[in-house]
DNA sequence: CAACGATATGATGAATTTATTCATTCATAA
DNA sequence: TTATGAATGAATAAATTCATCATATCGTTG
């Protein structure tokens, strides 16, 4: 029943309930501001994504049920900050996976066209496979 | 509809893709067997892991999807690898994060139990005249 | 070539997640 | 108190993902 009671369970499903955590487009864009400009508002946040408020609460809940962000209240509004600073890591180290995927599949692609005919493929690891 | 082609989508959308691929924890399983011991048929996957072949299989083709694993073949057998080393840093700092939560929430859970009595809570109804 | 072992793919219903609507709570102001 | 703005929460249909079964493909061996 409860996914997010996260005790007494094999690492690599809790590992997985946390990538599930960050498997939303919205998410991942909050995420990405909190960790940019730390400390936003719902209001904010409303604005900056343009979503409807049940909506982006409704992710911000999910945020919250995987302990990635914390919420405050002050004064009528109330504010968002990222739980742990190895959330900004993680969005970063994907970010940089991200980068090398690209430019990889791009690369990938050129010598696909470029050899639409004939000869020995030239990889970016491929060490003479001749 | 293709959602593997990465190209000209916002890159918040392309991360929770990403995600999408680790959030399973089928693949989080495979990820992290090809992380320690790099370059691993699938034989070995599937004795490892316990799971059905076609089911491994289906998992090891979103991997595949996903640009996270590179699948080799060596006389008969696959091999598969980690397509990018930050595919482990990842791992390595989602374990990490998952750490920190799990000792937090553990703490927050102790105090909750210790002061388990003297809170007065909020109430519909104004018993709680002290 | 035919048969076999090793993987991969397709198709299906079950389970989960998402987007939307409507209703509710909380805090301040009148 | 009632009204109002800010945010959350429930309920539900649509979309997606998962697990399972059956079938197909790729290499090797006979």
């Amino acid at each position: 029943m409860d996914q997010f009671t996260n005790a007494h369970r094999p690492l690599y499903e809790v590992k997985a309930n946390l990538f599930k955590g960050l498997a939303h487009p919205v998410r991942v864009r909050v995420l990405e501001v909190l960790a940019s400009a730390d400390h936003v508002s719902v209001a904010d946040l409303l604005s900056d994504t343009g979503l409807e408020a049940s909506h982006l609460s409704q992710h911000l809940a999910v945020l919250r049920r995987h302990n990635l962000v914390v919420a405050e209240r002050r004064a009528s509004q109330v504010f968002y900050r990222l739980a742990y600073p190895q959330v900004a890591d993680l969005l970063a180290i994907s970010r940089q996976l991200l980068v090398d995927i690209l430019q990889n599949t791009q690369q990938q692609l050129d010598s696909t066209i470029n050899l639409a005919d004939a000869v020995a493929p030239r990889g970016p690891d491929s060490t003479s496979t001749s």
